[in-house]
DNA sequence: CGGGGTCGGTTCGAGGAGCAGACTGGTGCC
DNA sequence: GGCACCAGTCTGCTCCTCGAACCGACCCCG
């Protein structure tokens, strides 16, 4: 784990979380990875990115813990990849993305979720509440504190 | 608005998105504005970027409307920086990798969201619901439909 | 008036990272 | 033997990124 201490700027977790999937290359990778596309050159082509960067790529996120590295293969010794429990806890991270692309980077959203419940199946409408009072949670109505380590 | 069509791989919203603000300062740059740093030297402290580069991704998110560039003084003339709907919009994307950050790349979270709502002042617990059928998003449940477009 | 500081950048040279594409080595298939 | 597949590695080049210096317009202070 990086020392957060010694990135620039200030002290956050965003700015740690963006040292391990902050390039142009890694989500996108954890993107196809949680689409079923667990081979390399699936993730090559998914992605788009050049052969040696995702070789990079997918090293540091299994370095970082985020990928699992299995052996599909004896003869030869071949490899693919699959999400681990923080793999999967990008997923969030990954929807508000395409939530906020949908709606401001492309003209036409190019997929939709949607959602099995028991009423059926519906467009997934996200909306986050707060699970301790049950609210939704306003922009307004969240405020920021600053844990002092006693360091 | 980039042709997403022009991007490598997958035809993704998620693709876009980081075209927009997947490079190394901008999310860090919004986080800034966000927290009240709307001047160039506030966010150049505050983000720990080069300032070239800082001048690069603010022209660059106030191209992409994420940002809006105000004169604030006018002689000498000065400017400063503000989030956009768009860069609003950008919050629950900072809050998704804070959230993760805080879990899976920092050892103790440095700050922590407080939600103010009728119940008084509690950390924020974030739960996804769907609007429509007001349950709670289990991963599982969410599945992609692929719009094919016209074309 | 001169000197120093603030602000929001721009310019510079060096170095590293990113790129496309060719290449490799181990294997199976015919 | 000949070919294709797979998962990378290597190569040579470009371009991006970095820290630091510089800039011009303005302010305050004496």
């Amino acid at each position: 784990m990086t020392l957060v201490t010694e990135l620039p700027g200030r002290f956050c977790s965003i700015a740690a979380a963006l040292e391990v999937v902050g390039d142009r290359w890694s989500l996108l990778a954890v993107r196809e990875v949680s689409l079923g596309n667990h081979r390399f050159n699936e993730i090559l082509a998914g992605t788009g990115a050049p052969r040696d960067r995702l070789t990079a790529r997918l090293k540091a996120l299994v370095a970082a813990g985020v990928l699992e590295r299995r052996q599909y293969s004896d003869a030869p010794p071949r490899f693919d990849y699959h999400l681990t429990r923080s793999g999967r806890d990008l997923l969030p991270v990954l929807r508000s993305l395409m939530e906020w692309g949908d709606r401001w980077a492309v003209e036409q959203p190019p997929v939709t979720l949607v959602h099995s419940s028991a009423d059926g199946e519906h467009a997934l409408a996200p909306q986050l509440v707060c699970r301790t009072c049950g609210e939704p949670v306003r922009e307004a109505d969240v405020h920021r504190h600053v844990n002092t380590p006693a360091a």
